[in-house]
DNA sequence: CCAAAAGTGTTGGTTTTACACCCATGG
DNA sequence: CCATGGGTGTAAAACCAACACTTTTGG
């Protein structure tokens, strides 16, 4: 009876990031058992005393090197199944960082990369379920607050905003359709810069208004072209 | 190091139904501190070997009589000092079950109640967080899926069915615009009974076409009048 | 006959969708 | 001068919001 629920707890983070104007997912990958030579998501277990949120923050950069991270809690998963070497609930964040992070060089036991969402390895545990979650989760966010500034640069073009919505969202959007709603929306300021790269006109940069997570929420469907 | 991670699990349910036509939840009055005399979701820890959904189950049956409840997890809530007997993290779901089941009598240790969502009594720990959080999920729940059959009757008048998502949704709807949109979505089929009771007109009663948790999430924000 | 809730359509405004061409640049 | 992506408006369709009266019943 002492011991009524106890029992042991992790932390894991789908963490996202834009990468050549794609959307991708960072993944570690596994050197011992269970699963060895499969992918799975950063995580470990919490320390005594410690807030969920500080054990993901340190398990992240312990083991990828990526810091000043976004957090939001999707769910626990606690099957008594899930994981083969005893019961281990964990807490599953969705995490958004800011592009351009280096990651930690592999060593004998880490190994973190960069994967696009619709490119995933192999992965061990339920993690494949996580990442559903935590893309289900980013879908619903992205319409319904400014998050996504949270995962693209400080200043960025509507373009890349667009791209990163419709990476998110899985499917296209009509660009005169996007522009009009993200302008008249009033949380996007433009800046007097542009950026060049390429044969082609340049791109003017915007920055959002608002420089802190806040939710639209009162009307859900925000976006969307 | 061979301790990493342990601590104490518990579950908390936020227990929806609607009683006399408008929508409750379910409280349980402490009589031992911490919190004495304060009310508190129920709820309890987990087993060993025992899942989340059932340590849910058998909780609220033992605290409160309730069964036969869907469940949805909600979040966890792992804050270092929200429980002052010690680290104690919690995974907390809504629960809806159908109207009408009788609750346990009081006895010494337990005493389950009613309350109408906007005359919640004081509540101990961080419950009140919680029923926050699970009445917004509640809102989204309602509006992009089928989840309202699971605390109607299995036959109700259109005229409950909007009274739920009234209180749900905290504001009035327009009578003719919310049956219309019920009605064109398909999502209802009408009986050939007749609800009567006072001095009006009898009420059609109808029924949902799926029986199922469904989502009809493709399109966020399916209701509203 | 009265009170109470059930039931039923139309219209104007807003929002959403579909759609095509010119512009600025680097090579 | 060519290829590439940046930038811009309009019209039709769909959707949403506002609104009032008749019906059926029990007492």
């Amino acid at each position: 009876m002492e011991t009524r629920g106890f029992m042991q707890v992790a932390v894991d983070a789908v963490v996202f990031t834009v990468l050549q104007d794609e959307l991708r997912i960072l993944l570690i990958k596994r050197k011992y058992p269970p699963f060895k030579g499969m992918y799975a998501l950063p995580g470990g277990f919490v320390n005594k005393g410690e807030e969920l949120e500080e054990a993901v923050k340190r398990e992240l950069d312990e083991e990828t090197g990526v810091k000043d991270v976004f957090l939001k809690q999707i769910g626990t998963y606690g099957g008594v199944r899930r994981d083969p070497r005893g019961r281990i609930l964990s807490v599953a964040f969705l995490a958004l960082i800011q592009p351009n992070q280096r990651l930690k060089a592999a060593t004998d036991a880490m190994d973190a990369e960069w994967f696009a969402v619709d490119g995933l390895p192999e992965l061990g545990f339920d993690h494949s379920d996580i990442i559903s979650d935590a893309l289900e989760q980013l879908r619903y966010e992205v319409q319904t607050t400014n998050i996504a500034f949270q995962i693209l640069p400080k200043s960025f073009t509507l373009t890349q905003l667009q791209q990163l919505y419709e990476d998110v969202l899985g499917r296209g959007l009509d660009k005169r359709n996007f522009r009009k709603k993200v302008k008249e929306l009033g949380i996007l300021k433009e800046t007097s810069e542009m950026l060049r790269e390429g044969a082609h006109r340049p791109a003017r940069l915007y920055r959002f208004v608002e420089s802190k997570y806040s939710g639209i929420r009162d009307e859900i469907h925000v976006f969307l072209g």
